[in-house]
DNA sequence: CTGAAAGCGCTTACAG
DNA sequence: CTGAAAGCGCTTACAG
């Protein structure tokens, strides 16, 4: 029933070590004998055990990590590794090695030297939060040419070759975030987008979640009425976002609803609550801890998960699976945009 | 660095098989050697290698399935279903046996009958959605008995001895419907809410989302005005719903949401279309198509999902890392109460 | 370029 | 009650 390499090599007339050369493609083989073989192997569809490839093998798979390393303000960044470990762990019968190479996310350089490094390591796969578009492009074709995979998360880079892209569809939360300031506020209303960003990188996430936004409003009737206004604030600092959301509030009365365009919500939140201003719903991204703290006040209406541990679990799996199992991954694995409030949030903080 | 067999044997002054022989409690050793074995064997922090041993071993993992059967109209059954066979080809190389005894959620009879070939069948383990909660009581007993694990799914019948309930908590999900409808109404709102249940046995569920439901408005000053209105309509079918709501509405005017306590919300939704009330907000359960083709209506605001696929590949994977893994489950694998509107929608439909 | 043998860590009859 | 041997399906040096 079950075909063995046994079986393929006397079907073939050769030993199983060469069966075994065939398979991995090392070489040592004779042209002649090698077409042979393959031959066989389709013919019997023939299915390696990986159980016993495992168990008899010595090379453990080795993954490099390349992502921002998380610092006690921003924990953000720590979530993707702990999904990467507990993977690692369901599947720690199978000998995977993974190896940390976390980078500034300020700072260029680093990424730089944590890429060189990432890549002397000699990993059989990398998985990686582009930042830097250019660099990153580069460091994936380095990837490519020296055989190593390689996955993006949490932002897509989209380079040729790339094993899959695991994260959020931008647009989409985007449009999330839109029917559910539109499900709290009444018609005609006025509703304020924020984006707070303070490097470039983030760019095409926060211009994707605006293009969404406004895209939901384009196509429904009841939005006809409402007035959309754009507040873009360069500089992720308390006094300086009071500044402009007091300039904002002075210049437009009867705002019914804010978006912020990513985590830095809580900030906003802040100045709701500092101005009792905090009947206007609002909504933002990620359950950092700041953010939890004003979802449980009711100051935050709902918040959209982008589930890094989500992201990075589902990376090593992938990884997994396309080198121990030779199972090839769709080319974008999007994340579910989970909304959580107060009432849901116990059962997604992990 | 790796403890093995035969360094245990070793250690113990006896041969590989007799350390096998303790380690899988199978008798035909002198209690002077079992203990000496044992205590070597936490000495050293004995782990087995599980591909080995699944390598070396004849027996498959034997479960049975026991939820009931799924038809054209209610797809519902058919999701843990899947996701226990997603699991199970995730884990594929474990020779895992996956056999299926579904009943007719609507015969108790045919639940018996069921249960009783399940028990026939001699699995290692059972996953079992309990609709009858005495007869589910009586077979996870026998289960005990015979030393079969047994875990149960979607609903709780919490007997002693389970090894785990996958599913929802039914009062969260009831509080988290209340928070969804807070938002979208006005202060001093009428709310409805709706059960239709045809039969006692979801009855716990229903209970538990209206308290939920109720517990929210306890809590919070918003709701001080709201006013909460019960209706139970104790048949499924359209023509008597119809009659119920148009009552209802006669007597209540300026109704402003209406939480449905199960799937069969799009029955409340072709009422509310049908009478051009869709400005309603309207809550329920499930991903079932009627309702999906009613949240894409607009007419449906959210739906909660339970989850199901997920549901049944938690249970298969807590199968399998007890019984493979050796690894202990939490008593209560709570599954997230995920909100789903039209606008994330996609990313929910597997 | 190829094969025979040993080994990965465990389980399974079988013999005593 | 216990041990020695073979085997699960694959990989790894090593010898030729």
């Amino acid at each position: 029933m079950k075909v063995r390499i046994k079986d393929i090599a006397d079907r073939a007339g050769v030993s199983a070590g060469t069966v075994d050369r065939v398979i991995h493609n090392r070489g040592e083989v004779s042209e002649k004998t090698r077409k042979r073989v393959i031959g066989i192997l389709k013919e019997q569809h023939y299915e390696p055990d990986i159980l016993a490839r495992t168990l008899a093998s010595r090379h453990p798979l080795k993954v490099a990590v390349l992502i921002p390393f998380h610092t006690p303000e921003n924990w953000f960044w720590k979530k993707p590794l702990s999904g990467i470990y507990d993977a690692c762990s369901e599947l720690n019968h199978f000998k995977i090695e993974v190896r940390e190479f976390l980078y500034d996310q300020f700072a260029k350089g680093d990424f730089i030297e944590k890429a060189d490094e990432g890549l002397n390591y000699l990993p059989d796969a990398v998985i990686a939060a582009p930042v830097y578009f250019q660099e990153t492009t580069e460091f994936f074709s380095r990837c490519s040419e020296s055989g190593i995979h390689f996955i993006s998360v949490n932002s897509n880079i989209d380079h040729p070759g790339q094993l899959t892209y695991v994260g959020q569809d931008s647009r989409s939360s985007g449009r999330v975030a839109a029917q559910l300031i539109d499900f709290g506020v009444l018609k005609d209303s006025r509703i304020l987008v924020v984006s707070i960003a303070m490097d470039k990188d983030n760019y095409s996430h926060i211009l994707r979640r605006e293009e969404g936004f406004r895209e939901f409003w384009g196509r429904n009737n009841k939005a006809s009425g409402m007035e959309i206004i754009n507040l873009s604030i360069a500089k992720d600092s308390y006094p300086y976002i009071r500044r402009a959301l007091t300039e904002t509030f002075h210049k437009y009365d009867s705002i019914a609803g804010i978006f912020v365009t990513n985590s830095r919500v809580y900030q906003v939140a802040k100045y709701l609550q500092n101005t009792s201003r905090e009947d206007i719903c609002l909504v933002g991204y990620d359950l950092i801890n700041p953010n939890i703290k004003y979802l449980n006040s009711g100051t935050i209406d709902f918040l959209i998960s982008q589930k890094p541990h989500e992201q990075g679990y589902k990376a090593l799996v992938t990884v997994f699976n396309k080198l121990k199992m030779n199972k090839q991954p769709s080319p974008e694995q999007l994340i579910p945009i989970d909304i959580i409030c107060k009432e849901n949030l116990c059962c997604y903080q992990v």
